[in-house]
DNA sequence: TGTACATCAGTGAACGCGCGTTCACTGATGTAC
DNA sequence: TGTACATCAGTGAACGCGCGTTCACTGATGTAC
């Protein structure tokens, strides 16, 4: 049956969330259309009203999630701190969609990848304003290198099996980057 | 019809080949067990002589993979520069398995994770013996910090679809490791 | 403001497709004599 | 060494299943009067 324009506007925006977070905790092939629009309260059958496809979906979640940055008023060192943490290992469904999702991007179609490519180039350029460096070129080296590692010893910690391995990936990762040596 | 106990062995080496190949290039859902046995020149059903499931020829494949490691010759600037390079960005599919398929495994049942987990921890123990730092320990960190800066690069080189950005995270990641400035 | 009706968001059955897996069969291999 | 036959690697049709997508239908919304 038909609904108001204001549930409609919030059906879309639950169907984003809900999608944005199965996507980072499932990947995207792992997650079908049914699975994200019962997230939502709806029946799968309503979701071509909504986005002309799956793929289409995807592109508009990345575009519309939360990026997990570094806020303004947080030290350098308490971001990297925050983004290896165990919480952040442990939740990627509200954790960052980059470390999440970034592999499987990477083989997806161009408008997907184009969306997560401008979400990655946002947040490089948020983590230049505040890195260390004297001039602009050497602050955006130093932007790309910590997130590359960033990214990559989540990545690495979430994909070990083995809990003492992935403790010490993580705190490794942060004393690497912040120039001090593990305790 | 029946093969000889040569060819059999062949056959088992060109499948786990082939599965490591396509898995690095398209992940492990997008790769059909007909896809593989086609690829070493088989039709499908012979696929369960060899393995009980596409899951068990998975983790077979991450215990078998090239790992793609240092070289005992090579220097750690040389090593740096080689997999951060556009040869190794542009072919995934004889590249490094856990760059390709760290954000694929996390999601996997356990033999897969713990494969794969094995796998990584050999690899940091060959980084660490010839990292940089005066104790153990220390070039321990320098070689897990190292490594996930690399593991990362490569992943956001590949999912970006903007070939500017692709080069620069590669120049700026291997600019921040080796310590120096972007040309 | 109240009513009649056109609109359209949501429903759920149905579709075509590709997947992992099974299985009866084929015919070359390799062994027993 | 030569032959007869048991073994078994490989074949390809078939299965059950879940997926993305479509569509005829339903009934509440929102508008025209």
């Amino acid at each position: 049956m038909k609904v108001s324009r204001q549930q409609v506007a919030e059906n879309r925006r639950k169907i984003l969330d809900i999608a944005g977070k199965l996507f980072r905790e499932k990947g995207f092939e792992a997650v079908s259309v049914a699975d994200i629009m019962a997230g939502a309260g709806l029946t799968h059958g309503g979701f071509y009203g909504y986005f002309p496809s799956k793929d289409a979906l995807i592109a508009h979640t990345l575009g519309a999630v939360a990026q997990n940055p570094k806020t303004p008023q947080e030290s350098q060192d308490a971001f990297i701190a925050r983004y290896l943490s165990c919480a952040h290992k442990d939740n990627p469904g509200s954790g960052c969609p980059v470390a999440a999702l970034a592999g499987d991007v990477a083989r997806m179609p161009p408008p997907v990848r184009t969306a997560m490519t401008a979400a990655l180039a946002g947040q490089l350029e948020q983590l230049a304003e505040t890195a260390e460096g004297d001039t602009a070129q050497a602050r955006r080296q130093n932007a790309i290198g910590t997130y590359a590692a960033l990214v990559g010893g989540l990545t690495l910690a979430r994909m070990s099996n083995d809990e003492t391995l992935s403790a010490e990936i993580l705190a490794a990762t942060g004393a690497f980057l912040t120039g001090q040596s593990q305790p």
